[in-house]
RNA sequence: GGCGGCAUGGCCAAGUGGUAAGGCAGAGGUCUGCAAAAUCUCCACCCCCGGUUCGAAUCCGGGUGCCGCCUCCA
């Protein structure tokens, strides 16, 4: 069984086979810096950072490598309407990226190169175009010749002469400098008061493509396992820095080309131009916890588009309810249990627990998985796992024991702590503990309303469960006048 | 105009030849003073029309509808 995933480039699944055995070199397109982050980003990140965390438990040694895109005619323009330097700018921004994805439990790239730091690498690999006649200089700028490479168009599947229709209404215009208007600047002069670098053209800076091609081969060589990145990208980004890069290299780009699908905001697309896009701190500080989010995403196959609705978002935040119950499991009844490791400090850290790969959950984890990135098939495994823990933890709590060896429930526990974790979905136990009230102010609230049920005074004791209720204490009263609690 | 995608229960979403995973929501029973995401149980023949097949949501042909890209965008 082995893994396959859907290769943008051919249009097909196919199996993964890396260039090195074991090994993956992974490139994701990053963001430029210029304003937070929105729900699309989110989604693109999450989906990578699952895709990378998989292939890390499927046994690769994964090399992850993103860009920051930090110097751009938007970040120039947000520069001069703010009156702010542009590096500014993109430092502010490179950290709120970072905060962000850091909050989404998305995890940091082995390398995060800046374009601005590859510049004369930008130079050098522009003159080696130049100099193969793939491009050509006009008035300080340098333009890329699409003509001259004869597979321009293969990844998104077009053909020269069809977009040049398409594209005929908009060119012309100030472009006259290009022989062919599909033609795409690698290299633009700077006009006055803008950032700019020396090169042999005049001063300057790079175009939004070439960066790609120079980081890609400066981080991680000619040819690459994985490029991956937003479907809007396939073109012309990832066009062009297929044409930029094989046009120079004689080498494939990458070998896989993933895209994810877009988010839509209650059926309308979202995007930069209808300005109906939400950032990722509105969300999280609007009380949408990371993880909800994270479920939201990976409740669909990561290439067909998703909708962003209160009730998506209401319905994975119980859905989220029910597996972070299960993931809190082992933190909560391990003791109970007599689980021999529950005292541990490791205890709980998915790292340090060893699942037996040919379980049944685990097994259909990763032929879902397997399946170019299965995850809604993935997460019913996990909601199954949660689901039987749920159960357990009822009969637990309500009649003092399980049904199933604790044994068996501790490698339940941990097969679902590790699987949700491959996925990024993890519970902090800590939530418990920091929770606002104490458990002995808890116990006397109980003993308060229960004296109340006894003198009948039923609104009284509604109105203690509703005030413990307010504060994330669920009370469960039993037969026999037993009371139980829990923290939501 | 060119290229591509999608159409499965109230909502979301798997499933690519053998009679429909999972989540959310809902219904009924139990339990309860009441309540509870406590517990038990229930809830789809897969856009339409043809065809292939012993058998199709799944393959083929034709419709219809929705969407994306071709322009900054994950």
């Amino acid at each position: 069984m082995s893994l396959t995933l859907y290769n943008s480039l051919t249009r097909q699944k196919e199996p993964f086979e890396p260039l090195e055995a074991g090994r993956v070199k992974i490139y994701c397109c990053g963001v430029t810096v210029y304003d937070f982050c929105h729900l699309g980003h989110a989604r693109s990140y999450i989906v990578w950072d699952t895709v990378r965390r998989y292939l890390m438990w499927r046994g690769y040694r994964v090399t992850y490598v993103q860009n920051f895109t930090d110097i751009d005619d938007k970040i120039i323009r947000r520069s001069q309407a703010d009156n702010i330097p542009w590096e500014q700018i993109t430092e502010t921004y490179i950290q709120a990226y970072l905060d962000d994805m850091r909050r989404l439990n998305i995890q940091d790239a082995d390398r995060y190169p800046h374009a601005t730091q590859v510049i004369p690498q930008i130079v050098q690999f522009i003159e080696q175009l130049i100099a193969k006649g793939y491009a050509y200089e006009a008035n300080g700028d340098v333009y890329y010749a699409v003509e001259r490479f004869p597979s321009y168009g293969k990844l998104s599947g077009r053909k020269l002469d069809q977009m040049e229709a398409g594209a005929s209404g908009r060119v012309g215009d100030g472009e006259t400098k290009k022989r062919h208007p599909l033609d795409f600047a690698l290299w633009k002069s700077a006009k006055p008061g803008e950032p700019s670098w020396d090169s042999p053209w005049g001063k300057g800076r790079p175009g939004w493509h070439i960066e790609c091609s120079v980081m890609v081969k400066e981080e991680l060589g000619d040819s690459i396992d994985i490029h991956m990145g937003g479907q809007d990208l396939t073109f012309p980004h990832h066009e062009n820095e297929i044409a930029q890069s094989e046009a120079a290299l004689a080498a494939p780009l990458s070998r896989y080309w993933l895209h994810n699908g877009f988010v839509n905001i209650s059926g309308e697309k979202m995007s930069k131009s209808l300005g109906n896009f939400t950032t990722i701190r509105q969300m999280l500080d609007a009380g949408i916890e990371p993880m909800v989010l994270r479920l939201f995403v990976l409740q669909a196959q990561y290439r067909k588009p998703i909708d962003f609705t209160d009730g998506a978002i209401a319905s994975a935040q119980n859905s989220w309810s029910t597996l972070k119950d299960g993931l809190l499991f082992g933190h909560r009844h391990g003791k109970t249990l007599g689980w021999v490791d529950a005292a541990e400090a490791d205890f709980g850290d998915p790292a340090a627990m060893r699942i037996e790969a040919d379980s049944s959950a685990a097994s259909q984890f990763q032929s879902a998985m397997d399946d170019d990135f299965n995850t809604s098939a993935a997460l019913a495994v996990l909601f199954e796992l949660a689901k039987d823990l749920q159960k357990e933890r009822n009969r637990l709590v309500h009649d003092g024991e399980t049904q199933t060896d604790a044994n068996t429930l501790r490698q339940q526990w941990q097969t679902l702590t590790v699987l949700a974790q491959v996925l990024g979905l993890e519970a902090s136990p800590d939530q418990d503990a920091t929770a606002t009230l104490s458990d002995e102010v808890i116990e006397a609230k109980i003993q308060e309303r229960k004296a109340a049920k006894q003198s009948k005074s039923f609104a009284e004791a509604d109105r203690i469960r509703d005030e413990l209720k307010a504060l994330g204490i669920i009370l469960i009263d039993k037969p026999g006048g037993v009371t139980e609690w829990r923290r939501e």
